[in-house]
DNA sequence: TCCATATATCCAGAATCATCGAAATGATGG
DNA sequence: CCATCATTTCGATGATTCTGGATATATGGA
């Protein structure tokens, strides 16, 4: 990923009303919500709602599909996890102290046989 | 960590500028740089970059100490850890299809033994 | 004390963003 | 075709942010 890409992403999630929005969506997979419905779960006017899913979807972090009247958003995780890596890898490049507790925090098991070693740490 | 801190973390790193000035820091770990050096780098005028230095440590992300008559500012990869691990919780808890490839690619040594499995991962 | 260096703060202009009322677009059923 | 519902687009307003010139503060040396 490129910074540019990142940078989107990253001012996408950094505003309130689309960072909850976003977990929202997310919450709700894989059904999806209808705009109307998460600016009624938010309290927030639909035109606004709108241009914040508009911003989101931009940035490649929720997907709109028609159905029937409606317009469904889904929660894309795979750009999530772009942005991890590249947060994780642009760090862990210069500094492999930050890889190695994130993996053994989400990957208990891994502890067990020990951590990895920084050679195999994909960073 | 609460959504307000991701929030504020988020948008600090959601600007071109400081997203560089914070990779070039993470570079420079663990010396650190100073204030007017990471100006001179970025080509950026040095009362620009003190706000956007300034916007980076109110979010936790870089630290700056005084030393004789510079102020060296260092990175925190401390935030970052817990900036990613609130993503990957806090969309893991809601899918957990996310958290699985990235503790894959970043400790390829867990795949030898299996992926971890849902009820172990820290998500 | 005076000067040079390094950085932060103050301030103002330009640009961008968030918000929302009003109107337009698109889909469905009668 | 018309009425209705769901959503987006338009347009305007207020708030925030980015930027950089000028100034203030802090440190160290002569």
């Amino acid at each position: 990923m490129e910074t540019a890409e990142a940078v989107s992403i990253l001012t996408a999630l950094g505003q309130n009303t689309r960072l909850d929005t976003f977990r929202a969506l997310v919450a709700h997979e894989p059904e999806g919500l209808a705009a109307g419905e998460i600016a009624r779960l938010s309290g927030v006017p639909q035109n606004t709602m709108s241009a914040h899913l508009a911003a989101l979807a931009r940035a490649g972090l929720v997907r709109g599909e028609r159905q029937s009247r409606s317009i469904i958003y889904r929660a894309n995780l795979e750009t999530v996890r772009a942005l991890t890596l590249y947060l994780i890898r642009d760090c862990c490049g210069g500094a492999p102290e930050l890889c190695t507790p994130i993996v053994a925090e989400l990957a208990p098991r891994c502890e067990t046989t020990g951590p990895a070693k920084e050679e195999d740490c994909g960073c």
